[in-house]
DNA sequence: ACTCAGCCGCTACATAAGTCACTGTCACGC
DNA sequence: GCGTGACAGTGACTTATGTAGCGGCTGAGT
């Protein structure tokens, strides 16, 4: 199973703590303080780092490949909470609160992660007013994104919320022609729904013009109408 | 429209502070610092306080009352994302991340509220480390909040998330037979539906004999096996 | 070159959820 | 008394979503 992935040697680069806005602010010898206090933790595609209800270790960041924060009923199906991606930190609500994990993690690809154990946070949040502000932000930003999560849940069906997921991207991936590469499985458990509703929803979007299907990647042709379907798309 | 609210000359008692989680490990003479930035509002039933998307004028918090922080699709239809009472702030994500307000406010009965500014609150967390401590563990256990909305909105149906909330409910009055005051205009928004599917819903928990419908009123007659109810409601 | 697993496309069908339309019941004010 | 408005209860119908089942493609590994 390889439950933990894992443990290397302390190898975490100065700079990949410099990228997360929790430490963004700190200087160079802090850094390197904090820099002996984690861990690195590789992972392979599939691998499980976390299980939802099990006491939190500490925080985790990103520093290479993807991974998904999601959970789970009792009948197998999904809700991805959020897909990490390099410089984003994960499993920072039970730092605070003292609960479990709120949730499970996997990696979505072969990826490295760094831990920084919960006495060190603690720590660095009463010594350095600066990494409390930092936090706080990276909090709003999460309550932020999540409030968005539930209402598109409640309010849009099941074609706008694959459309908004698809928007999103699109902002991320400046290119020309924007593709997404994540199996349906994995959208489907994104915007809460199974996998042949996100099948229906993207025939839809591409007979509207807004996509295309390629073989596992969808290529957004037109954003414009795109973001047009989404707005029908509410109850 | 009585858009604003009323405001009413600084009244802000100091006790009504101290039992924020925010404020609690400050001393005596900060407090009353604090209280003298704070501008205290009434409502009336059903007055609006804040719109979503408009700029944040800075962070609240429930003397008495309560109100309904949600957000409306173009189509009328509503999410209530929490629903705050006494001791409990709100709105307080725009002042950290600096956008506007991610949701509207809602009197549900007639209630005072505080607010303090939001350049209040940055000074405040700069000169005290106790309150971003503070503020950090009321954000952890917002999000928590929101995770398990989430995750009930995608993978419960409709009984099971109206049972979960009546469950909850039951939590915090815990009188042998806690009874629930909310319209089922409002019990539908909580949980992301309308109101017709909302009363199909408590019809089928009363026929299960887990509760009972008075006019106005639900009560909750067996915990347990309302707690069945919403396991087999998982999808 | 084969098998196998993982992913996708699609049709047909089942059911949860949403909509519509109407009725009954209160509480309130005139 | 009567009208009015807010709230609840319910049956009939529509639609979105979920489920089942199958076949095809592709890439990895033997």
């Amino acid at each position: 199973m390889g439950e933990d992935g894992d443990i290397i040697a302390c190898v975490i680069d100065i700079g990949a703590l410099r990228s997360l806005p929790y430490f963004s602010r700190l200087k160079e010898a802090e850094l390197r303080e904090v820099a002996r206090l984690v861990q690195a933790v590789t992972l392979t595609r599939g691998e499980v780092l976390l299980t939802g209800g099990e006491p939190c270790p500490g925080l985790y960041f990103v520093v290479s490949g993807s991974l998904k924060v999601f959970q789970v009923s009792p009948e197998g199906r999904e809700q991805v909470l959020m897909v990490a991606g390099p410089g984003q930190s994960f499993n920072d609500v039970p730092v605070f609160d003292g609960g479990p994990n709120p949730a499970s993690v996997e990696a979505l690809e072969p990826s490295a992660v760094g831990l920084v154990p919960k006495e060190a946070i603690e720590d660095l949040v009463r010594r350095y007013p600066e990494v409390a502000r930092g936090m706080l932000q990276v909090f709003a930003r999460r309550l932020r994104l999540l409030v968005s999560l539930v209402t598109s849940l409640s309010l849009l069906s099941v074609e706008g919320r694959v459309g908004q997921v698809l928007l999103t991207f699109s902002d991320t991936a400046p290119q020309p022609r924007p593709r997404l590469r994540v199996s349906q499985q994995d959208l489907a458990a994104m915007v809460g729904t199974t996998r042949e509703v996100v099948a229906r929803s993207l025939r839809a979007l591409e007979e509207a013009g807004a996509v295309r299907r390629l073989q596992t990647e969808i290529e957004v042709v037109d954003r414009k109408r795109l973001a047009e379907m989404v707005e029908q798309a509410f109850k």
